[in-house]
DNA sequence: AATCGTATGGGTAGAAGTACCTAGGAGAAG
DNA sequence: CTTCTCCTAGGTACTTCTACCCATACGATT
């Protein structure tokens, strides 16, 4: 293994890699490889495993959302950033969803990327402050959609003294246990809240009561 | 109701609130107040109603938490910003809990604290980038810093991409057949991780793969 | 009194996950 | 070339969950 850390960029302006080039080499230890398409850029995170790839969304032949897809699918070890002009919050919630690292807007750009690279290389995440708002709102969708489960209030108290039990992870037997009832009961308590819910399949009960844990 | 409005910001060194006075004062119709300790800052935000308020989280008598605390009880119309060097998650979840909508580190400042005016006077939130990841992680339902998993470094690309689609609460089948293996390779990716991470009995991997889905 | 909802317990069948094996091929490293 | 890791796939036994069925008991409502 090298000593020196190797980042790929990805854009299809040149004007744009080379200001990127000469920002990121004054970094210690870390060279720069330059790619200007999709496609290129894929080719060098597989073949020279670098430990960030900072990709622009709009690009030829595969965009970053592409990338970053097929980087997710095949376990490469690179944590990506985007680097972008949108500021759509349904861009970067469909970033944050194929598991980017980072995303700075290039209207900052420049010292933004080196907090973002120094970020990022900790194991951390990084965000242009501006989107950080699509972050929050984004949040407290997930823990207060109270609207959306009415069905909620359909269940019985000891339905949801289940569900809470489910979403902490523990087997029927662990909550029989806990509740003091048998494990019998419980499957029918379990399946009760799913005919409620209409909830279907493996880990339907699961996934459900983890999402809405808070509101119980 | 006045066309000018009003900014109060509060921090116990005067050399803190003349520089912000001018940087704020650069904004269009905008008037500073200030004040030396939470008990003022609280007694300006009563009485003058500002739309922002600015607030150092260490002062004397009461502490940027206490009044951001009182002015969520009595509903005072006022955005709230944190200034503050603190950059532990801790700090900043509790100050998320308290409804604040800004949060700027001192280390960056200046610019950033324009930024942030802006962005709340338009209703959204502005976070300093650097402490974006504890949102992500917040979001994620997650306390569990990054480097207390360093078993995770442990596991191959293969084992990653199940593990990411594990915490999907995906099937055994649904993996194979997204990533066109064979359900048993599956299994064993399963037991592989297992056996690296040190987890037993039901649901454990499921329970690890959802907690630290974030660091994949 | 009869009905309904709720909580409790049981039976059976099948689907899914867990645990512990073996084993061949590809590729990297020695 | 040998050794090692990784990915792949299969076998077997067991546990857990899912999806149906059923019954009894209690309390409230009608």
């Amino acid at each position: 293994m090298n000593e020196r850390r190797t980042i790929v960029i990805a854009d299809d302006f040149p004007l744009i890699r080379k200001g990127l080039r000469q920002v990121i080499e004054t970094l210690p230890e870390t060279e720069v490889m330059e790619a200007e398409n999709g496609d290129d850029a894929l080719r060098l995170i597989r073949e020279h495993h670098p430990v960030i790839a900072l990709l622009d969304i709009e690009m030829p032949k595969l965009n970053g959302f592409d990338v970053a897809k097929r980087v997710n699918d095949e376990g490469l070890p690179v944590s990506v950033i985007f680097l972008t002009m949108y500021k759509e919050e349904q861009v970067f919630n469909k970033a944050m969803d194929t598991g980017v690292k980072g995303y700075v807007l290039k209207e900052n750009a420049i010292t933004e990327v080196l907090q973002c690279i120094a970020a990022v290389s900790e194991g951390k995440y990084y965000l242009s402050p501006t989107i950080s708002d699509f972050l929050v709102r984004r949040n407290s969708r997930l823990s207060s959609p109270a609207q959306d489960n009415i069905g909620l209030s359909l269940l019985t108290p000891a339905e949801r003294s289940v569900l809470k039990l489910v979403a902490s992870m523990k087997t029927n037997q662990q909550i029989a246990d806990e509740l003091t009832i048998s494990i019998k009961t419980v499957h029918n308590h379990r399946n009760h809240i799913c005919d409620k819910l209409g909830l279907r399949g493996a880990h339907a009960l699961l996934k459900f009561a983890i999402e809405n844990v808070s509101q119980l």
